[in-house]
DNA sequence: CCCCTCCTCCTACTCCTGTAGTTGACACGC
DNA sequence: GCGTGTCAACTACAGGAGTAGGAGGAGGGG
C-alpha cells in the first residue's frame, strides 16, 4: 500500500537540469554541469548523470549517443512545464482558477508601475484577440 | 554528504491537510479526515495523524489537548503559503519576476472575459493606491 | 463488569530525490 | 606502451513524503 503517485511534479534539481537543457537545447553531462556552474549551482558530474538517466527513464529527456559522450535532449517543452506548474498552483490554492491567481497578483504582488505595464499588455492582448 | 534541503515546500498530502486546517480553523484528526473525504480524498486515520504530528514537529501546526482527541490548529496562514508557492514558481520559471508571471497569464491563460474582469481589478487597485 | 469503539503512540516500510563514490573502457599525447 | 583525463555504467545511501498496522488506554452501553 504505497503511494501510487502519478501527478507529481519535478524536484528542484531535476528542474535545474531540465532548465539547463531547455537553454542548451541538446547537451552532454559536462555541458549541463558547465551551464549550472555559470548559474552558481555546483553539482557533481555523476549526480547530473544520475539525474539525467532518471529523467530519461521518466521519458522527459532523450539520450543520443553522440561520439564519446551521450547527448541529452529535452522531450517536454518548457512551456508545458510552466503550464503544469501554474495549473498545480491554481488547483492547489485557487480552486483551479487562473483568473483568481491573476487577481491575487494584481491585489497583492504588483506595484503600480507593474500594473501599468500589465495594463498595456492587456490592451495589446485584446487588440490581438479582436483582430482574430 | 546529504541534501541539507531547506527551502523545500510542503508535499502534496501535507498541503491537503494544511488546507483542511485552514478551512476548519481547528480540527481533530477525524475532522480532517471527514473534510478530506468530502473532497474525495480518502486517507487512513493514522496516516493523517502521522502527517499532523510531523507538521507539528515542523512547527506548522499546534496541538491542543482537547478532551479525548487532540485538536490541531494551523500556525502558518494560508496567504503565507500561497506567497511562498508563487515565489517559488516565479523564481523557477520567471527569473523571480512576478510581473513576468502576470504577463504570462495575460498572454496565455486568460480569455477576453477574464481580461475584462482583471482589468476592472487593476482599476480598482489603482484607485486604492492613489488614495494612499 | 465486559466489550466495543475511538483515539493516541510507536513502529515500519516503500518510493523518490539528491548526492556521490567506484570501476572500467577508451582515446590522446608523449 | 604508458600515464592521464574523460565518460558511462553501476552501486550506495541518507532523508523526506506517504502510507499504514498494531498495541494499548479510556469511556460508554448493555
Amino acid at each position: 500500500m504505497t503511494a501510487p503517485r502519478g501527478d507529481r511534479s519535478l524536484g528542484d534539481r531535476e528542474l535545474d537540469i531540465m532548465q539547463a537543457l531547455w537553454r542548451l537545447g541538446r547537451a552532454t553531462v559536462s555541458d549541463v554541469q558547465g551551464h549550472l556552474r555559470e548559474q552558481g549551482v555546483e553539482i557533481a558530474y555523476t549526480t547530473i548523470q544520475t539525474m539525467l538517466n532518471r529523467l530519461e527513464v521518466k521519458g522527459l529527456v532523450a539520450r543520443e549517443t553522440a561520439g564519446k559522450a551521450h547527448a541529452y535532449r529535452p522531450l517536454v517543452k518548457e512551456p508545458a512545464e510552466v503550464g503544469g506548474a501554474i495549473r498545480r498552483l491554481t488547483e492547489r490554492f485557487f480552486e483551479g482558477s487562473v483568473e483568481a491567481l491573476a487577481a491575487h497578483l494584481v491585489e497583492r504582488d504588483l506595484d503600480s508601475e507593474q500594473l501599468d505595464r500589465i495594463q498595456a499588455l492587456i490592451d495589446a492582448q485584446r487588440r490581438r484577440e479582436d483582430r482574430r
